[in-house]
DNA sequence: CCCTTTTCGTCAACAACGTGGACTTATGTA
DNA sequence: TACATAAGTCCACGTTGTTGACGAAAAGGG
């Protein structure tokens, strides 16, 4: 009986939405004229004149040079988001570091800053208090560059409760049930897993045009899949969904922190596979792996080749269960693609799902470390272009 | 940057869509005043009253006698939908029978009709011209009623291509690439999994309050699941989603099909489930296996278990990625649900996702067969309150 | 160099649709 | 019988997209 979605409609609304329709195509195809953008969205020259005005007298856009798109006739206007506008701001807390990233309305990155340093053992207060100084840094870097910071979004690696802002359980990071909404002062913020919007920053800013149905696989020490279908993230009822890491990779493997046996992230998660390879703690640990692994070192190779097996497998359930187009290896994986991907790719044809069609074609991430913060940014300008109320005056 | 579903709105969208509004409120609420619509909607009460007098006009619904809600003033006039309005067809082919359904916009069972006979071995023509048989007869019969079928879904067993209407691959027919748009004549129809309808008609009309977040175990030769979130089927990038059978359930297990080893459906699947309980093929085999469990035959008994266990496995699997309010077993498995059920919810604990929270309860669908047929009538009812302009004049 | 063609953007009249408040009708309570 | 309360309708109005005409700005042809 739940039929979301089916919401009364008044005029505002249809204002806001045809706004939203315009924006998002003045995103798209930057220096658009009114006529072009009229082709493109189906309205009339005239709505499009009225439309753009509104958004022009939000600040959201200015008219340029004349261009010139055909032969002959009048040369248009180009119509292009203000690089002085709006902009939102991801932020992200991983286990090793901290980072912020400001990208205003075209989704360019204007910001980027990281901080590496443990965040194991800190309290969870004075974690988010570093966070909130970054947040604010970012703040007055996007204001420098005469860019308004109209929200954000936050990556958090674990579990958590979107509602009511709380994380849940990070197992990682050894935080449970700790709130995180108004941590950052003044800010409308949004918080979501690291997987998640691992994979929207793979959606928005991955290698070439990435469609929208995919499964980003995101290797950190835990081991999370963000699942897109058709631009969107898919959460699940309560927002767990994709937790990849636990499914059974070995079922008399070794015992893991969840309280079941041979979980996934026990065999080819970061710190399993350091271990596996006989690499102690250290300084850049998996750029040692990824050297052993190309000086040939058999322990090495056995992890890495174990661990392929296991992601394998474990994405052929994947596959059966979410019908993905394509699978990005993500997270630690990239630098060691060489010595994972094979036999990775041999268990995920294997498994059962070659009855339906090809097995999809496994792809690896071009972005290095910051997806997520990359995504939980454009997260902001997402909501932003699919709603501009909150800017217009 | 596929961002569908952000597309023009003009005057007319608004109408349709608030028309849409008021109708599923007035089916959501069957006799309803004008004044409670105004109140369910956000609707002012000029505006309900102008809207229902287009559905109205449209011959969707009727004024009724009035009636009295509260205790003084003005008595409203009971709006109710016409029972001898549009309707919608639901089919089914299975791999032992042929059913049909109508349902009128309540969603109240109209009719319905089961033709029980082998589909394996006859040509998919003849199986199709049966059905379309079959849909004539329901069409008639309904239209005896003063219901006018607007539209049909059909439920087949298998992979298929929804854009195109061609069964893909239906391994328990031996149908590949069978095209089936075009075998109703006359007949605006769906086609769709029988494991997505089958998760449909759990929702709708399955026990007490389903609400919209769960996973719909359909057992039959196969093992499918329908994902249902929000009210809506999940059905990944191709449609394929929800492919529960080849998820790898004993590594070292027997040989599937699909190529693969193990997979559930070779464990817990019916034709499974049956050679290992050792009973031969007969007439109602399941009946016979249910007897000999209750009388506590041990080869029938351990082969409950072995499935019990293989499906709480498999299940778990789905829980880490799916993240499931409940789990609703259908198919051929509510019988047997005394002995199965047990081993389940033990290796559905016991597997990984403990982490998190709860496991999500497992449910037994109260549904006898036919679980498809519903969902796949209520789905063309779904469409219609959806989006009601087909039927306006 | 002027004139025609083509395309761009705007303007004014118009139409579709939800809103707000007044008005009528029907019921109950004092 | 008078008054309060609630349901439904009527009419003027505001918002918003559409239609068609018009002026503006460039390229090509004579």
């Amino acid at each position: 009986m739940t039929n979301s979605g089916n919401v009364p409609v008044r005029h505002a609304t249809m204002r806001v939405r045809n706004l939203a329709v315009v924006l998002e195509h003045i995103a798209r195809h930057q220096p658009v004229t009114r006529a072009r953008l009229a082709e493109l969205t189906g309205f009339t020259k005239t709505t499009v004149s009225n439309l753009v005005q509104v958004l022009d007298g939000a600040g959201l856009v200015v008219d340029g040079a004349p261009v010139h798109e055909g032969e002959r006739g009048r040369p248009g206007v180009a119509v292009s988001l203000r690089g002085d506008g709006a902009a939102g701001l991801g932020l992200e807390v991983g286990v090793d570091h901290l980072s912020a990233c400001v990208l205003d309305l075209a989704r360019r990155v204007r910001y980027r800053h990281v901080v590496t340093g443990d965040n194991r053992g800190r309290e969870p207060a004075a974690v988010l208090a570093a966070l909130a100084g970054l947040a604010d840094d970012a703040v007055a870097a996007a204001a420098g560059q005469g860019l308004t910071v109209a929200g954000a979004a936050v990556a958090l690696p674990g579990l958590l409760d979107r509602e009511n802002g709380v994380v849940r359980h990070a197992p990682n990071l050894g935080w449970t049930d700790v709130p995180v909404t108004g941590a950052l002062a003044g800010l409308r913020a949004e918080h979501d897993n690291e997987a998640n919007l691992a994979a929207l920053g793979e959606l928005w800013f991955g290698g070439g045009a990435r469609l929208g149905d995919f499964v980003h696989v995101s290797g950190e020490i835990g081991i999370g899949a963000g699942i897109v279908v058709d631009g969107r993230v898919f959460r699940g009822a309560h927002g767990f969904a994709g937790e990849l890491g636990h499914l059974v990779a070995e079922p008399s493997g070794p015992p893991c922190s969840c309280g079941g046996r041979g979980c996934l992230e026990q065999v080819a998660g970061r710190d399993a596979l350091l271990r596996a390879a006989g690499i102690p703690a250290g300084d850049a640990p998996l750029d040692v792996l990824a050297a052993r692994l190309a000086a040939g070192d058999g322990t090495a190779l056995a992890a890495a080749a174990r661990a392929g097996r296991a992601l394998g497998g474990a994405l052929a359930a994947a596959v059966n269960l979410l019908d993905p187009d394509t699978i990005v290896l993500g997270g630690v994986y990239p630098p060691l693609a060489p010595w994972i991907v094979p036999p990775l790719r041999d268990a995920l044809a294997a498994g059962p799902g070659s009855l339906r069609r090809a097995v999809p074609p496994v792809e690896v991430s071009a972005l290095a470390d910051g997806a997520a913060v990359l995504g939980a940014a454009g997260l902001v300008i997402e909501r932003l272009l699919a709603d501009p109320a909150p800017l217009l005056p």
